[in-house]
DNA sequence: GCCATCCTTCCGCACAACGGAAGGCCGGTC
DNA sequence: GACCGGCCTTCCGTTGTGCGGAAGGATGGC
């Protein structure tokens, strides 16, 4: 059965990146003799891999398919020069995510060594409502979309962060006006977030980045940067000039 | 049965990243219809997704369990600021790899403008025993591991390529000696590679990095700072002073 | 030496995956 | 506008494959 397979590998997650083989049967619920048989089949292939200590781990052949993703690496070897250049001329925290349901998940995260730190890796994910790339993202996704989105219940981070769909609603107008989105200490009171979308063919807004700033810093000087990254971005995933208009 | 899974998993790749359900059928083998249910199965959970035109690609959700592979993101990430250092310093091209069974897998790759322009992206294999990065991981490999790599046929480049197992023997004695994996012109004609272990806790060789550069180039003033980025590396990935020793 | 924990192998049964057949949905062709 | 050829999707009865209980190693701690 195919979704066992997967819970498998459902099983591994950030925070415990290797497994022992009764860990995974304990956390899929699927019989130790079942897992085993899942574990020794998918280690056989190459989707898992076993350590040191017989502890498992997610393999190479699966993080090498992985990589096909053209909103994982593809993406991200596409936008990463222009990344650099952002992080070079702001030397703060940049950030590239895109859409998945009512989450951002990041694909890429350039951590600035003295700012505001924010540790959390590539492939972690937030609410969109509450980052900048969420809510840049948002605002150029279908409407149906965004309604089911705002209709499920908000996440709390701080006191700033936002929770009312028409708040929110109104800030999406807001930045397809403006081309920007601010996220201010929506989810540390310390920091806000400038975001922009990024289009490809079409114009179709695929991704989006940010840059994270403290929270005294003036977030709109940083808003011709993060709007150049964005439409270099853009370019060289084939939006026509036109396109990367806001 | 799991091992169908895995094969339509298998059945995209760098070149063919988007697949119609009937293409996914004739590449496994699997019948249209059961092709149908698999396909339709993982992309319900996420592993696949389906693009504009019905293709289907790799989905998000197995790129995020794919970066939890310790030798793929979470190598990379610690690496990065080496790599990216010693890309700085040299303008060249710089690799990371690790081994696996007779090939290397690359697991990034920062492409010299200017400098001679190597194809294949992160995710490309080559024949370790063609490689700067290759001879330096079986250097320190298992040697009951290192002979059943040169028990196979070997893959040929170019003339310079070496296919004499006892040449390779000779030459992985000297890498042990050295530190460092000079490979000459194996893959192309026109290149060289220095090549460096990377070790991890309990000095254990995990990944190798390595530089290419022209063959009018002298390979042996790149190995001081070759040797730095990767002991760099090594001491970020935990292994003690004493590890790093060649 | 004993018990606890984890991993591995075996094997007969049941039921879920399998895949043939049939029917939609395009878009091209005459 | 009728026909055809590629694709994709749904249905459903049969069968063989994955299932998981039981039992047997392998560690390691006390």
């Amino acid at each position: 059965m195919t979704a066992r397979v997967l819970d498998v590998l459902g099983a591994f997650t950030a925070a415990t990146p290797e497994l022992s083989l009764t860990e995974i049967s304990r956390r899929t619920g699927l019989p130790l003799t079942t897992t085993h048989r899942l574990v020794g089949e998918l280690a056989a292939w190459g989707a898992l891999e076993r350590g040191e200590g017989g502890l498992y781990r997610v393999g190479l052949r699966l993080w090498e398919v992985g990589a096909l993703a053209p909103r994982g690496l593809g993406l991200r070897e596409r936008a990463m020069p222009y990344l650099e250049d952002l992080h070079e001329v702001t030397r703060e925290n940049v950030q590239l995510a895109v859409l998945d349901a009512a989450e951002v998940v990041y694909v890429e995260r350039l951590a600035a060594r003295d700012a505001v730190s924010i540790r959390s890796r590539a492939g972690s994910r937030l609410p969109a409502t509450a980052t900048g790339v969420g809510l840049a993202l948002l605002a150029h996704a279908d409407p149906e979309h965004v309604e089911k989105v705002l209709a499920a219940p908000f996440r709390r981070f701080t006191e700033k962060t936002l929770t009312d769909p028409d708040r929110v609603r109104h800030l999406l107008g807001e930045v397809r006006r403006t081309g920007v989105a601010i996220s201010e200490q929506q989810i540390e009171m310390v920091s806000q977030s400038v975001g922009a979308p990024i289009r490809a063919g079409q114009g179709r807004v695929v991704a989006a980045l940010s840059i994270v700033v403290p929270i005294e810093a003036n977030p709109h000087a940083y808003v011709p940067a993060v709007l150049a990254a964005a439409r270099g971005i853009s370019r060289a995933l084939g939006a026509s000039a036109l396109a990367t208009q806001p």
